[in-house]
DNA sequence: GCCGTTTTCGGCCCGACTGTTTTCAGTCG
């Protein structure tokens, strides 16, 4: 079993523990050894179980261990098997519906014998629901609400459509007369590539037009709360959004409360408490004070004058963590330390090899494509169409290839734009491992994407291999979208990252973290350990199909923020005469 | 079930909100 199925598993017997009502704690050491699992490399997971070392990692102890050394090992768990034998399915789907736990959820279950969402929707049809002890009326008529809207209210949001809604809200909070300071926070912020929802942290003289300014927004289909310090609204398309309304001198706490994560914020409050406070979203006081919380709070956040997080951060020996960082994979200890790296920023990119045109399936052209990077201020642009066999996507000929590299160095001799072209391909890694042209094609380039368009259903074994034979054709300069993964739809295929990075280190190959908002890929949970490694050289590519497109590199810097990178670490941030003389040297 | 500068047991982050209740449990973030 791979180490996603692994950690799957995990945090499944977590949830159905939940259902059982176990200890809390226990739920959550499951939860947390999931995530743990997720944080390291495959071949390292082989390497730990075989060395008996996995205790070693943080959040896996005896018990753990065991239990991912048998999935691992045999593919199965016996512990698991009779855990989710023992629990009825649909009350796992009930865990969906908004308001409902796993306490009220086995009331449902004990005294009503409901097993299925089916069950659960008649019986609040039929009013049985509300007249169980602890449920009334309005629960009844929110569950059933829930069930019906599951679907679009459960789904995640891609980080940049959650973006493209959240920026001008951003903007429009901050115009208000009464505003002070606005941020958004939550996954937004962290960077994370799906959204869950949207969290709008407001310092503010006076909450109410703020209020009315936020439940009038475009987009509200529904608003769901509005309150003093807090309103809710649901937008078209089921993206939910939370504005907080905070006095000044508690915005910090707040806001660094509701960037999360959950993990990092309780390795926070651990560490406040071995240093005798307590940490909150409203302030940091003294640990084990009884007074009233909030008037205790409200005093020591001016008392203390901790005004930004920053402030919040050295209050508790650290340096400034960055949104992006706050997982709770190490980013405390590494602040402790002063070792946090410098983060690459949006503005020290320069330009970005692996775009499309009209040649291909883009739907611009190449005078567009040129006129939109010049615009954003770039450097360079680099085209990197589709290759023959991609027909699907009218991949190039050898002719029409030729014509177009012709075009390109025209374009560049014309001066007609100050950003250089630079003439590539995206070529196609085909079933066996080699590349869509002849040698002699592919060496007129400039360089040479490679990328796998077809057999995605390979073994991991035999996908890895194929990838590393592309990598080793003495042609190819970066290795495009790794694991072809479609954020909330597809599944990347299978790969051994760790072999594929060590082979693009060996080979001084960049690898590509794709920017598009629908792959982010590689994932930022393996750039961290891809530069651990040692060697590795990104290019943050937003494979651009139209102008607008371009823009995309925003994301990729997350991701490549969250990967814990440098921009030392990345080539498109090298100036021009460097890139051609890196590529140059190469070839 | 995990963990350890209170270390092998006894903790484990903390508070608001909602709906149901007349003082609180459950859910949520």
């Amino acid at each position: 079993m791979t180490k996603n199925e692994i950690a799957d598993v995990l945090a499944e017997i977590g949830t159905l523990l939940e259902l059982k009502g176990e200890n809390p704690f226990k739920i959550r050491a499951y939860q947390s050894g999931a995530r743990a699992l997720e944080a390291i490399e495959e071949d390292e997971l082989a390497t730990l179980i075989c060395e008996k070392r996995l205790e070693s990692v943080k959040g896996i102890g005896d018990a753990l261990a065991q239990k991912i050394s048998e999935l691992h090992n045999t593919g199965r768990l016996e512990f698991f098997d009779k855990l989710k034998a023992s629990i009825e399915p649909g009350l796992i789907k009930m865990l969906e519906v908004p308001g409902l736990g796993p306490k009220k959820i086995r009331a449902l279950h004990d005294k009503l014998g409901l097993v299925t969402l089916v069950d659960l929707a008649t019986a609040c049809a039929d009013g049985r629901v509300a007249a169980l002890a602890g449920f009334g009326e309005k629960s009844q008529r929110k569950i059933l609400e829930g069930i019906r809207n599951r679907e679009a209210y459960g789904r995640r949001h891609l980080w940049w459509d959650a973006h493209e809604i959240a920026a001008p809200i951003v903007v429009g909070l901050r115009a208000l007369p009464q505003v002070t300071r606005a941020e958004a926070a939550g996954s937004l912020r962290r960077g994370l590539e799906t959204v869950g929802d949207l969290d709008f942290i407001v310092g503010a003289t006076d909450v109410v037009p703020v209020v009315e300014w936020f439940v009038a927004q475009n987009g509200v289909k529904e608003v769901t709360a509005r309150g003093d310090t807090k309103a809710s609204v649901r937008f078209e398309g089921g993206l939910q959004a939370d504005l907080r309304l905070v006095p000044e001198d508690q915005f910090a706490f707040a806001l660094h409360h509701f960037t999360g994560s959950k993990d990092h914020n309780v390795q926070m409050r651990q560490r406040a408490l071995g240093l005798g406070l307590s940490l909150s979203e409203w302030g940091l006081v003294a640990a084990g004070s009884d007074e009233t919380v909030k008037e205790t709070t409200a005093q020591c956040g001016q008392a203390s004058g901790i005004r930004d997080e920053a402030a919040l951060f050295a209050a508790l020996g650290l340096a400034f963590i960055p949104p992006e960082l706050r997982e709770g994979l190490g980013e405390i200890e590494a602040a402790e330390k002063g070792e946090l790296p410098c983060l690459i920023e949006p503005g020290d990119l320069r330009g970005a090899f692996h775009n499309h045109t009209t040649a291909s399936d883009g739907s611009n052209t190449l005078i567009e494509m040129t006129a939109a990077a010049e615009a954003l201020g770039w450097e360079y642009l680099g085209i990197a169409d589709h290759s023959r066999s991609s027909v699907q996507a009218k991949g190039l000929s050898e002719e029409r290839l030729a014509r177009q590299v012709a075009e390109i160095r025209a374009l560049n001799a014309s001066g007609r734009f100050k950003t250089h072209v630079f003439a590539g391909i995206e070529c196609d890694i085909l079933p066996d491992g080699r590349l869509d042209y002849d040698d002699g094609i592919l060496a007129s380039l400039d360089y040479v994407v490679v990328s796998v368009h077809s057999a995605f259903t390979q073994s991991s074994d035999d996908m890895t291999a194929r990838i590393i034979r592309a990598i080793e054709h003495p042609c190819a300069t970066m290795l495009g979208h790794v694991t072809g993964r479609l954020l909330l739809r597809r599944e990347g295929y299978r790969i051994n990252v760790a072999k594929i990075t060590d082979a693009a280190v060996a080979k001084n190959l960049v690898i590509e973290l794709n920017a598009s908002p629908w792959r982010l890929d590689l994932d930022w949970r393996h750039w961290r350990k891809a530069a651990e490694r040692g060697g590795v050289l990104c290019a943050i590519n937003p494979d651009a199909h139209e102008t607008a497109g371009l823009a995309h590199v925003q994301a990729g810097i997350n991701v490549a923020r969250k990967g814990w990178l440098t921009s030392a670490d990345v080539l498109n941030t090298r100036p021009l005469n460097e890139v051609q003389a890196w590529l140059k040297a190469r070839s």
